[in-house]
DNA sequence: GACGGTTAGTTGAAATATAAATGAAGTCTG
DNA sequence: CAGACTTCATTTATATTTCAACTAACCGTC
């Protein structure tokens, strides 16, 4: 053994050609999605924000909780929320019991923004990548997906904490009608 | 019907579940991989190239097919190029036949790079997102995502069209002892 | 063989992302 | 309560990516 810790495992042919699938796979969804959320001027990343937002509560989130979510930086998120305001789609308020933190929250324009994005967006997921892949197949793709999220991110099993507890809080909400978000 | 063509497919619960589960765990695989690589100092996307380039024939590809290999446009591959051919990796030679054409060349530093970040590579791929996975699961991944591939870039089988006549034409080269590529 | 259309690859400027340093406010310990 | 340490978010400086030209070379047709 000349090497440290001697020959790695390299993987199967099974495993092997699994992985390059998902690679090559990852990014072309990547790109196409992102392709089709360009006619209305956004990435995907950046509507991946606002839609956790859309559902969340009060419209409302914590740059940290938010960046976990999406799984980006805080730096990015910092930026990425910048351009989001100035947009007039977010708007930033400081925290009242942790003068640290720092909530984004989704003005009406932005709600609206989401709103109309939604509709473009549900269509390309589903012709890109759910529509094409048999419906068990698609849900085994889920499962270990999943199981990945645990080992990567152990402790955010829900992804968002905030759906759970949505119905009870938001029910005499002035913002009720919203009741599930449909913005998926 | 007031919007254009009427209410959007919404998702399913289940289909809702496993498109953000694949969605946060492909961040988060991204980001478990990239990390693991910085060690290197590469990022995946330049990983992904001269592995490419490492198991082509004459350790050599073609700007575009490289380019639709690893999902990047011609752009973003010259810039990366230009940078992986300042670290002494690649070198361009221009094609003999298609004198537009470029061809990337993985030198012999690169060609030992490769090698060398393999084996982290692989143990990074491993840990993250291989091991934690039970096999068939993985390899219904693996499935579900060449579907997708098969939607979305049709026409592009084999991922690597250069390997499958590897064996035959590399036998007598003088990088036979190349033998599969294991760089995986 | 010259025109129009297309493809290959590059370039440079603008947009976005990453990384390291900062400041301000929490927490924990003694 | 002081000091040390951590967390939250931002800032600044770099690095990378995208986007819109642009040049050169191929391809078909007349």
């Amino acid at each position: 053994m000349s090497t440290p810790s001697g020959e790695p495992q390299w993987l199967s042919d099974d495993e092997q050609r699994a992985w390059r699938a998902y690679l090559r796979g990852s990014r072309l969804i990547e790109e196409a999605l992102d392709r089709d959320l360009q006619s209305h001027g956004v990435q995907l990343t950046e509507y991946e924000i606002i839609s956790m937002l859309s559902e969340s509560p009060r419209r409302r989130l914590r740059m940290s909780s938010l960046a976990d979510l999406v799984v980006q930086s805080r730096s990015r998120l910092t930026h990425t929320a910048s351009r989001l305001e100035k947009r007039g789609w977010v708007v930033r308020e400081s925290c009242l019991d942790d003068k640290r933190g720092v909530e984004l929250v989704l003005t009406d324009a932005g709600w609206q923004a989401v709103q109309d994005m939604a509709r473009v967006h549900v269509a390309s997921v589903r012709r890109s990548v759910i529509d094409p892949v048999p419906a068990p197949l698609f849900k085994a793709l889920g499962e270990a997906m999943d199981v990945i999220r645990a080992t990567l991110a152990p402790g955010q099993e829900g992804g968002h904490p905030a759906v759970a507890r949505e119905a009870q809080e938001l029910e005499s909400d002035a913002q009720a009608d919203v009741r599930r978000s449909r913005v998926f």
